[in-house]
DNA sequence: GGCCAGGACACCA
DNA sequence: TGGTGTCATGGC
């Protein structure tokens, strides 16, 4: 079923091409890291205007963001939301990641456990660096998956852990599908399928009736 | 003008 | 262990 769902998502709205990056980031996967903390609970074009703020800056690299004033990069990330939080845990997140040297290297060397320790980082968010920065094959649950497939009765349990196993029990061993499938689940949970013209193709018409 | 978004955590019983 | 409050802007 799991499978079938992701084929028939794929199908009907395409690849969704996570994780966006502007290219202006070097490395690129920096940016992912700093997306990855300002999108908590927050949409993401307003995350978008906070990453456009700190490159007009000229501000979004690890050194400056170190350096930076908390109330300033709060100032300059507002527009995500929780700024004041987000921009703590920003501070202190760079300075977790340039302790391991370079961001190449904690890519390389980061665990699942040592950024589920760090506070301000969930499950989400750990598992979202994790796939979209590092490159590692460990599938993101939110709260669309478990809204999803617990309506579809795939699921009985808000367990993250349970969801996630479940997950990767299932899918090929292909860091693509990871990517491209927790992307449209977010793409299909956002999307009211009682408005047109959604419904008439709805990929998983079950469940098109009812707003997931 | 209300609701919610690509969460996490502290606090309390 | 589970429920609740807090953090907060901006789009629809």
């Amino acid at each position: 079923m799991i499978l079938k769902v992701y084929t028939k998502l794929l199908n009907h709205f395409g690849p969704q091409g996570w994780w966006p990056t502007s290219k202006l980031v070097e490395p690129p996967e920096w940016e992912v890291c700093v997306g990855a903390i300002l999108t908590q609970n927050t949409n993401w074009k307003n995350v978008e205007k906070a990453l456009t703020n700190l490159k007009i800056a000229d501000v979004i690299d690890p050194d400056s963001i170190m350096k930076m004033n908390t109330d300033k990069l709060a100032e300059l990330i507002k527009p995500s939301g929780f700024y004041n939080q987000k921009a703590e845990r920003l501070k202190r997140f760079t300075e977790f990641v340039m302790e391991k040297e370079s961001v190449q290297n904690f890519l390389k060397t980061v665990t699942r456990e040592e950024l589920l320790a760090f506070n301000g980082i969930g499950p989400e968010t750990a598992d979202s660096i994790l796939l979209y920065a590092c490159g590692r094959k460990q599938f993101v649950v939110d709260a669309y998956t478990k809204r999803i497939f617990n309506r579809m009765g795939v699921i009985d349990t808000e367990n993250y852990e349970q969801i996630r196993n479940m997950f990767e029990e299932k899918l090929p061993n292909n860091i693509r599908v990871y990517r491209e499938y927790h992307a449209l689940l977010v793409k299909l949970g956002k999307t009211n399928c009682k408005k047109e013209p959604v419904c008439s193709t709805c990929p998983l018409t079950k469940i098109c009736k009812k707003k997931i």
